[in-house]
DNA sequence: GCCCCGAATGATAGCGCTAACAAAGCCGGC
DNA sequence: GCCGGCTTTGTTAGCGCTATCATTCGGGGC
């Protein structure tokens, strides 16, 4: 039979020659459809075809052309990541994390990120992703509102959350952020300290909510008295405000802040105020930045294991998106571990 | 004519019912390319015809299907981004900042990061993306091996760097690292400093190379001694240890660290030795992190403005794709600003 | 009143791929 | 030697959308 002479159409339009699967199988001497078995299930064919049909892809540079292939199969191997704050260190971390993981999975990812985490946002997100034929999405939504009613917006679509959640229809992975926060709080009464003061991450956020209450838990626990809480915005700045406040009661002498930024911010006040650390005040961050073990002094904090996370998160998507019933409260946490440095130690 | 019953393809297995295009159209009592038009020309269909469209499409909360339309007009609306070590400051910036110019002139993103920045790894992340139909791709590389040779890889797609590249081919868009190295290495001679010492970024790293190369000429500019240059890898850990080697000899009065990261290695270094930061060593950053202002001291600076960079980012890819020529050097540059802090003084 | 033109809409085909079934070839068992 | 079952390959149709050309209709110009 002759070739045919087909119109270029609009796709082959930009550059040359798009090379396409029927090329190839011209080439090799087979059948479109063998081509495209050689390529998705290479033990369906005979050895020696499948040499032939690599040897054509080879020659041609013939690469498959996606859209095709998730408009014939439904499945994208795409996953899309709603982030918020992604210059963070620790939702930069995570998402850094999901994208290897992904990458491992041979999934690719498309990232969307809020300038607000309001559940209204999160359901666009969701959506413009669902647009994009995501096969699932990972929220990265430490944040109260964003988790809300999302099952509703995830309808049909497979959703994991890193990072926050409190395992309601959604699958949460996410580093046990209570234990976290109890060690380093037990570590400063442990160390004699007779109470902690703590500064929170917003109200808002599940993570800080998480810490705070592992925070006031252990206190209790100890008998201690619960100092007031006061919450911070996870900016050094507000850790900075903080301490100056702090600075002049003596009575404090150990203090925890929900990351590490803050406790960035709380050093200079403190040091600004001539108060000492750790001889004054002891101090243990959350997150353990890069930075950390290098401030004056280093500090004590907890550190997290995101790319665990990720790696996790993934697992979970991936279970959902290849048909896994619907497991209410499925959940995986990741400890956290305790790094202790020079901003801690005895009181007075 | 009657409905056809056709059998669900393999595109609608997951969830009940997906609304497809021709339910629209049934709705509306049009035909399907007449909804195609109002969702893509609006002006070129009736008024009345196009809002009784646009109710069918709310009532049954139709979506697009991406896939489809990218097979059959061969643009996706989305765009690649290359990146590399995005747990880092500056880089999670730049993504966030191309990630916002990109939402807003209505493209989605997709991210792929590498684990080493070789040519053969960017040349692999670039093709991934065009096997995934990306209209584009931005590589934040600002890495010499990466910038080499991109141009054969990027065969028929359009491609643009930020944050480095020397501005062959490929065009680019980047903060003028020139400017704001010798901006600080000028502040610290200003405050009578005889010369400035350098803890470079990695040798390959463009950004490094043009912040040491205005390090240079702005001391012999000024007819002063070159010191030696020493390199560093970006972390805190190597600022300590070019501050441990650099304690001991008191002619060092003042410091140019190629980044905040390594500035707060330095410092730590420094305090240890018990040298007074301004008063003994004075020290200038690069990066403006969120951090660096609750440094103790607050530490001077250079500040980038990410967003800016990756919105003209966006800008001249988008010219690219739009089919403008290809014109040598292309380059937008964003001025940096040097900001003042306290980690600055008189020497001596 | 006829024709031509433009605006609005429809019919058809095809983007590049894969699911599902069909066909062909080969083996051994009886 | 013929049949049932396996392996390997091919054929057909369709995923959901849009480019292109065809069609219809209404309104001036002469």
């Amino acid at each position: 039979m002759g070739d045919l002479v087909k119109p270029a159409g609009p796709g082959s339009g930009r550059g040359t020659g798009t090379v396409v699967m029927a090329d190839v199988a011209r080439l090799a001497g087979v059948s479109p459809m063998t081509v495209s078995r050689v390529l998705n299930s290479p033990g369906r064919v005979a050895p020696e075809t499948r040499l032939r049909v690599l040897d054509a892809v080879r020659e041609l540079g013939y690469r498959p052309n996606s859209a095709a292939r998730v408009l014939a199969t439904g499945r994208s191997r795409v996953l899309g990541v709603v982030g918020f704050d992604t210059t963070l260190y620790g939702p930069a971390s995570m998402l850094f994390g999901i994208e290897q993981a992904a990458r491992d999975a041979e999934y690719g990812v498309t990232i969307t990120s809020l300038a607000a985490l309001t559940q209204r946002n999160v359901a666009e997100a969701v959506d413009r992703l669902r647009g994009q034929s995501v096969d699932g999405v990972i929220i990265i939504a430490p944040h109260v509102a964003s988790v809300e009613g999302l099952a509703d917006v995830s309808a049909g679509l497979p959703v994991v959350a890193v990072g926050g959640g409190d395992g309601g229809v959604i699958p949460v992975a996410a580093v046990d952020q209570y234990a976290g926060a109890a060690a380093a709080t037990r570590h400063l009464l442990d160390l004699g300290h007779r109470t902690v003061r703590h500064l929170a991450g917003p109200s808002d956020w599940l993570e800080a909510g998480a810490r705070r209450k592992a925070w006031e838990d252990t206190l209790r626990a100890a008998g201690r008295e619960v100092p007031p809480v006061v919450f911070g915005d996870w900016s050094p700045h507000s850790g900075y405000e903080f301490g100056k406040r702090l600075a002049d009661d003596p009575s404090v002498t150990a203090v925890f802040t929900a990351n590490d930024q803050m406790a960035v911010g709380l050093i200079r006040a403190l040091h600004e105020a001539g108060r000492r650390i750790p001889d004054d005040v002891s101090i243990v961050g959350f997150d353990d930045v890069p930075e950390s073990a290098y401030l004056s002094p280093p500090l004590t904090t907890v550190g997290q294991d995101f790319g665990q996370v990720g790696r996790h998160a993934l697992r979970l998507l991936l279970e959902r998106i290849g048909g896994a019933p619907v497991e209410e409260g499925r959940r995986i946490t990741v400890e956290p571990e305790l790094i202790v440095r020079q901003s801690t130690g005895r009181p007075g």
